[in-house]
DNA sequence: GATCGTTTTTTTGTCTTACAAATTTACAAA
DNA sequence: TTTGTAAATTTGTAAGACAAAAAAACGATC
């Protein structure tokens, strides 16, 4: 997500006595630079709606809330536009991505394939941390269901699909689908107040992680398959209500 | 590619006399700024092997090979950053990506299954300006196969996988296995010195075509997977041969 | 009163200059 | 050879400025 990649040079034939991993030293390469700061807030304003879809970023604006100056702020909005969580047209300026339901439907088909990959390879692979990782997600999963806020749903929602990315043991893959996720974010969390669904994804969430754990690789990803329709058949309703919540007059859809 | 996405207005309810599609008047959002030409240009350079994997990119010398500025330079460098054609460590600028056999195998296999779905979804659809277009690739195909060089193969290669990715009818797909190829180029570029193995991809790619167009599904499927199966073994040993040409001493590979 | 054309204003695109911070390199000393 | 220090290079960020384009406001004409 970070774009950042480092590598460190590889020791090779370095007889080692302690067990410690060299990742576990390595302090260089955190990326803390004002602008992936900035694009992190910006991302993070445009999936939780901050800014609506449709909605026209000036950069002057930007500027003032983020309190940068316009280059750094401008080099942030290049790296959003490569996520297409913007789109820019030329000298009129970024707009927030705004997702018709056909975008919506060819996003969630993409969506399918690769989420459905990522459950067969970590079925296949069942490698000990992603495992309890996955578990640890399953657990957090209990703790909302029953009381939860649909912006906690929502995180946990992403960390459980983000264990089962990580889990498949293919960074490109994780990272595909992590841009997704972020591109159907908004969707994501609108369609998580309508409770009445909320009960049957989780059950398919925790039948789907079961067979990743029992290493079925078929059964995952014929479940995550069927999950997706289902919850793709949600967000289309949703961007079809115009991004508005269920039942609420929320006049602000009018701006997409 | 280029990470602009313009949508007009939609006319509904509209009676339409002429046939003419919207599109065709469409004029605007061509996207001509300099920074997008920057971009499209260090891309061009990166995947061709102008610049070497593992180089370092000093921006001093990129603003005065391209002619702009930092400002638009750096803006530049954002996207190409987020295509993952670079990776940028902090304070030490810009390096052009460079991947190992693990990193290469995982990208083909994310590659294989994007693309075998991009071929399943052609031949369910089978729209005649995709086929047309599938069919022109053929027909360039034929026409290098004897006598082409290594980068005219190339392009009519990526114009054939373009093709597939477009008769997807699936934009996010194309987009996602166009900045994929872009990361790949050079391998698959390097990789059709072998011309061995030439014979045998074009052979496949023809019997993948046709079944696409003879709307076979699952057939489409099934070619697609194996010819990348095949591809991405020779990649991978291209990749081990330190991105060098077979049989040649090429020493700046080392630079990798 | 509505439409068209012109002018003004706003906003983006780009460049130049500048400086702080970090890294790398060079160099001297132990 | 290794270590410590200093210089030079390079990146990160900011501020100011101007041209170009688009949007908005305004006025003129039918």
């Amino acid at each position: 997500m970070n774009g950042t990649a480092d590598r460190m040079d590889e020791m090779k034939d370095d007889a080692r006595l302690d067990g410690m991993k060299d990742e576990a030293l390595l302090v260089a390469g955190q990326a803390v630079s004002l602008r992936s700061l900035v694009a992190d807030r910006l991302r993070l304003a445009i999936i939780t709606g901050r800014f609506r879809p449709g909605q026209q970023l000036r950069e002057r604006e930007l500027c003032e809330l983020t309190g940068v100056s316009r280059p750094s702020l401008r080099e942030a909005l290049r790296q959003l536009e490569a996520e297409g969580l913007i789109a820019t047209a030329p000298h009129r300026g970024p707009v927030v991505a705004a997702l018709n339901v056909e975008e919506v439907g060819q996003l969630y088909a993409l969506r399918q394939v690769l989420e459905s990959f990522a459950a067969r390879e970590f079925a296949r692979l069942r490698r000990p941390a992603d495992i309890a990782a996955l578990k640890a997600a399953v657990k957090r999963l209990d703790e909302v269901e029953k009381a939860g806020t649909p912006l906690e749903m929502l995180e946990i929602g992403t960390a459980f699909y983000g264990a089962i990315a990580t889990g498949s043991g293919n960074p490109y893959l994780a990272q595909t689908l992590g841009a997704l996720h972020n591109r159907i974010a908004l969707i994501r969390f609108i369609s998580l107040h309508r409770r009445a669904r909320i009960a049957q994804s989780f059950a398919a969430l925790r039948a789907l992680s079961e067979a990743i754990i029992a290493g079925d690789e078929t059964l995952a990803d014929r479940l995550c398959t069927e999950l997706l329709e289902a919850v793709g058949a949600t967000a289309r309703a949703v961007v079809e209500a115009g991004y508005r919540l269920p039942g609420s007059a929320d006049d602000a859809g009018l701006a997409a």
